[in-house]
RNA sequence: GCUUCUGUAGCCCAACGGAAGAGGCACCAAGCUCAGAACUUGGCGAGUGGAGGUUCGAAUCCUCCCGGAAGCACCA
């Protein structure tokens, strides 16, 4: 739908004519901004207002400030907004900060793109500075609340002087180091890319050129150390999902095998390998190191002029390569390296090659390569000759190199293996590698796919790195006391090859804090997801200047009780957060080893995307009947709505239509909340159509429940309808409570409330029924207020006014269901026979099984069903049903 | 290829191993309307992606297959 319909009904005003009091229309928008003020100036969301109290830290992930936010992203907002308003009520005092992940390339690309196109520069900080006010005012229109004291921009140098400081720490505790590494450079743009800027094919994505590698000087974090703690903690987290976890165990991806040491022919050098498959040491029929390898340059210096340049080629191929993925399991390439080396144990010599599809970045760069027990190996041997020799054989059949069309990668037994014949290959594995041990050419060993973190960038926006380099003293931490580093103003941002800070003199050029020679410092910035490793921290001491946080004080907040955010920052930014908290663990700041006890990954919502063949992605705006205001047909697909996709839905014409509280509850019921979701905009009018009822049923009742008490007594007496609502109510508000509790089941939730109005709507007696039945129907109303206050908070807030309570409905707490008052007092039971229904029968609430097995034996529906059979068994399921079976 | 998730009315989605339907959208009918929308009341509508298995009983558990999503992938 391009343009929300204009028609929004309105309320009926009781007609003065038919001589009732005028009942107050729903005006939402007076109403939302009303209480929105109120609780502003309340300070709802103030933490530490009820020391009393045990803590909640509700925390949903702080934004990049990108732009304006849509619908997708409200999801998220609402979710720890409803979330946060539901611990308020339960008594608890909370913590629920917002802040600015508000360094990065966006900005900077906006900063660049407006000075490459007319001298009119926009600095990032006020691109940044914009956008930030744009959502926070989006934030506020969704009625989603904060505790805006803390709040935090991670470009803020009052944020970033420790981001700073964190470094210098990890630099002290050798946890930062410098090395040599390949960085994307785009030669037309002159500048570096990150990753995510360079397309699958290799290209820059703005310019198209093919991206080439430039090898410098970078700063790491050695989060390696940490691999294992890491993966091992991950059984310590209490409530994380199953798909994060799995996706951070990949991402570490511990590998147990083993190094073997291969000799190099005439050379006092040797050549690890590393294998998971020791078993089939006696296969090796070649031996391959990746291109990047050492030992490549050594051999090419020893061949013949023509072997060297066809090394040297290949090498200069891979490398150009790597910027793309070096294609995945396609084919295979590799040149012979003119050297040999000696089998560990047979002492064969096995000719030595460089190839492709060998990583320098896993296991030590070096792959054995066994042809009859590995399918890369399989398919290399086969384009280049090697022979393949079995030495896994499966139970019960014989394998023949010659007419194998792939690799044997099962288990077996051991063959053509020595001493090691016979032996289950399983076992023979540990063996190989204990022989392997006793001579000194081997161990068992561990692997991880996790690499240490790359966080230098060659970028302006960003925190600086704090380090000085100085020709006598070499690499001098900037000193504390002198953080933070200013990133300087004056930076151009015009692409120049180099980091952008290393055009500014007066930041480049400083004195070493050691020797107080002229020194130089460093140009590059960190890595955006420093910034947000530690910020959940921050909002403990946001205004802090003398530390970085008091310990005490982030001991009591933290844990994170509930940490809520996209799945999609499953593995950096959550590892990187879990790193870091270790690292400060380790160095007794915190008392904590995970930052987060519960994470809760909420789905994305989707929306129909549009793809003009001409124009690209286009906004639904421009398309009508399939085509694009440019004439052409599009292609719409189904995509997560996104900026680059043009399919993101603004709030703010639905809130203008339907109000906050609409929005904000169609959200909500759109489905389970760790699901994705579609956005169907013509739904909203589901959950506006039921917020309505519910103003008009409290309207209608208003006027009879003034001094009436929320507590029925004595509803032994009242009429069904009464007591059924009354049970109707606790068991509403046991439902609302656990699928809350056990999940965020909002939808549920919600559909639980809209069944208790339904409710409600029907009852015929509450005026007949006396003072019960105005009791019953004022502890309905109230309740169904109290329910729905955390999802439809404005609304809520002024009927619970209305109903005649001076202070906010977050001042109430969260109702308690009588376990009793929820039992029904007779019910219906169905009655199987072999599964099938036959009849139902009633029986009273509490009544033992052998009540309900007589009722539905006595039954004439089933007695006809069982044609006379006697029953061979009879299942009775407690107040379920009773299935008789012959 | 591997890992994780997922498939229930026209659509979005509920159902501790126990009556296939809670809620919403759409649709139909009546009421209300000059009319449409909105509103009120009532109604229609799947046998759970497919095939087996376990069970007294399967949407739910197991196996295989088909379809969708996400993450990781020449990881030795």
């Amino acid at each position: 739908m391009a343009t929300p319909d204009a028609r929004v009904y309105s309320p009926p005003v009781t007609s003065p004519a038919k001589s009732e009091p005028m009942t107050r229309r729903y005006d939402y928008k007076q109403i939302e901004a009303r209480w929105q003020q109120h609780w502003n100036r309340a300070g709802l969301f103030a933490a530490g207002r009820r020391t009393d109290r045990p803590k909640y830290y509700a925390l949903v992930m702080f934004p990049y400030p990108s732009g304006t936010l849509h619908v997708g992203h409200g999801r998220n907002y609402i979710i720890g907004d409803a979330l946060a308003r539901y611990k308020i009520m339960k008594g608890y005092d909370l913590l629920t900060p917002m802040g600015w992940d508000a360094f990065g390339l966006p900005a900077e690309n906006a900063a660049i793109e407006a000075a490459l196109k007319e001298g009119q520069p926009v600095h990032p900080r006020d691109y940044t500075s914009r956008n930030i006010k744009v959502m926070k005012q989006q934030i506020h229109a969704w009625g989603v609340g904060y505790d805006w004291d803390r709040e935090i921009a991670s470009c803020h140098p009052g944020y970033y002087k420790w981001t700073q400081w964190l470094f210098l720490k990890l630099l002290e505790n050798k946890l930062a180091y410098r090395k040599q590494a390949p960085v994307n450079w785009c030669p037309q743009c002159q500048t570096v890319l990150a990753n995510e800027q360079v397309e699958e094919d290799g290209t820059c994505d703005r310019c198209g050129t093919a991206v080439v590698q430039k090898n410098l000087e970078q700063w790491y974090f050695r989060i390696t150390k940490y691999a294992d703690r890491l993966l091992d903690d991950l059984d310590k987290l209490e409530d994380w999902p199953e798909r994060v976890v799995a996706m951070q165990e990949a991402w570490i991806g511990k590998t147990e095998g083993a190094e073997i040491e291969f000799k190099v022919q005439g050379s006092d050098e040797r050549l690890r390998v590393f294998t998971t498959r020791a078993d089939t040491l006696f296969g090796v029929t070649f031996l391959v190191v990746a291109p990047e390898h050492p030992i490549v340059a050594k051999c090419a210096q020893k061949l013949p002029e023509a072997g060297r340049k066809r090394v040297t080629e290949f090498v200069v191929k891979c490398r150009a390569q790597k910027a793309m993925q070096r294609t995945a399991a396609g084919d295979k390439e590799g040149v012979p390296l003119g050297a040999h080396v000696i089998h560990p144990l047979t002492g064969e010599p096995v000719a030595l090659w460089t190839a492709d599809y060998a990583l320098m970045d896993f296991g030590t760069g070096a792959v054995m390569g066994v042809p009859a027990h590995d399918q890369r190996d399989f398919l290399f041997a086969k384009k280049y000759g090697f022979p393949v020799r079995v030495v896994i054989q499966p139970k019960g059949a014989a394998l023949d190199p010659a007419t194998m069309e792939k690799a044997f990668e099962e288990d077996g037994v051991q063959v053509h293996s020595g001493e090691f014949d016979n032996l289950p290959n399983d076992f023979g594995r540990s063996k190989i590698v204990e022989a392997l041990e006793a001579r000194e050419l081997g161990r068992p060993t561990v692997t991880y796919r996790l690499r240490d973190w790359l966080i230098s960038r060659q970028r302006y926006w960003g925190a600086p790195i704090p380090v000085i380099y100085c020709a006598n003293c070499g690499v001098v931490p900037v000193p504390e006391s002198e953080l933070p580093v200013i990133l300087p103003d004056a930076a151009d941002f015009k692409p120049r090859g180099q980091s952008p800070l290393a055009a500014v003199h007066d930041f480049v050029h400083t004195i070493c804090p050691k020797c107080e020679d002229p020194a130089r410092r460093e140009t590059d910035t960190m890595d955006t997801f420093v910034d947000s490793a530690w910020y959940f921290l921050r909002f403990i001491a946001a205004r802090n200047e003398e530390k970085i946080f008091e310990s005490d004080e982030v001991n009591h907040w933290l844990p994170v009780d509930q940490y809520i955010g996209g799945a999609e920052r499953a593995t950096k930014h959550l590892i990187y957060a879990r790193f870091v908290t270790k690292f400060l663990y380790d160095i007794e700041l915190v008392n904590f080893e995970e930052p987060f006890s519960r994470l809760f990954a909420q789905g994305l919502i989707c929306a129909d995307a549009h793809k003009c063949p001409e124009h690209g992605w286009v906004p639904e705006t421009e398309v009508s009947a399939g085509k694009h205001s440019c004439g052409q047909a599009v292609l719409t697909e189904l995509h997560k709505m996104s900026k680059s996709k043009k399919n993101g839905m603004a709030p703010e014409p639905l809130i203008e239509q339907y109000g906050a509280d609409t929005v904000r509850l169609y959200t909500l019921f759109i489905g389970p909340p760790e699901r994705d979701a579609v956005w169907a905009t013509k739904d909203i009018i589901g959950a506006h159509r039921f917020l309505f009822r519910v103003w008009e049923t409290v309207q209608e009742a208003l006027p009879r429940l003034s001094g009436v008490p929320a507590k029925p007594e004595g509803l032994d007496s009242a009429p069904e309808d009464v007591k059924a609502i009354h049970r109707k109510v606790h068991q509403t508000i046991r439902k609302v409570t656990e699928e809350i509790e056990g999940g965020f089941k909002f939808n549920t939730a919600v559909a639980a409330v809209m069944e208790l109005v339904n409710e409600i709507k029907k009852v015929k007696s509450f005026e007949t029924a006396g003072p019960q039945g105005l009791a019953a129907q004022r502890e309905a109303l109230e309740t169904l207020v109290l329910l729905l206050a955390p999802f439809a908070p404005h609304i809520s807030e002024e009927l619970w006014e209305q109903l005649g309570h001076g202070e906010s409905v977050f001042e109430h707490a969260w109702p308690t269901f009588d376990a009793g008052a929820c039992v029904e007092e007779e019910i219906e039971i169905p009655v199987q026979v072999n599964g099938k229904v036959r009849s139902r029968v009633r029986i009273p609430a509490g009544a033992p099984d052998s009540e309900a097995r007589e009722k539905a034996l006595a039954d004439p529906k089933v007695a006809e069903a069982l044609g006379g059979k006697p029953p061979r068994n009879v299942i009775v399921v407690p107040r379920r049903l009773v299935n008789v079976v012959v």
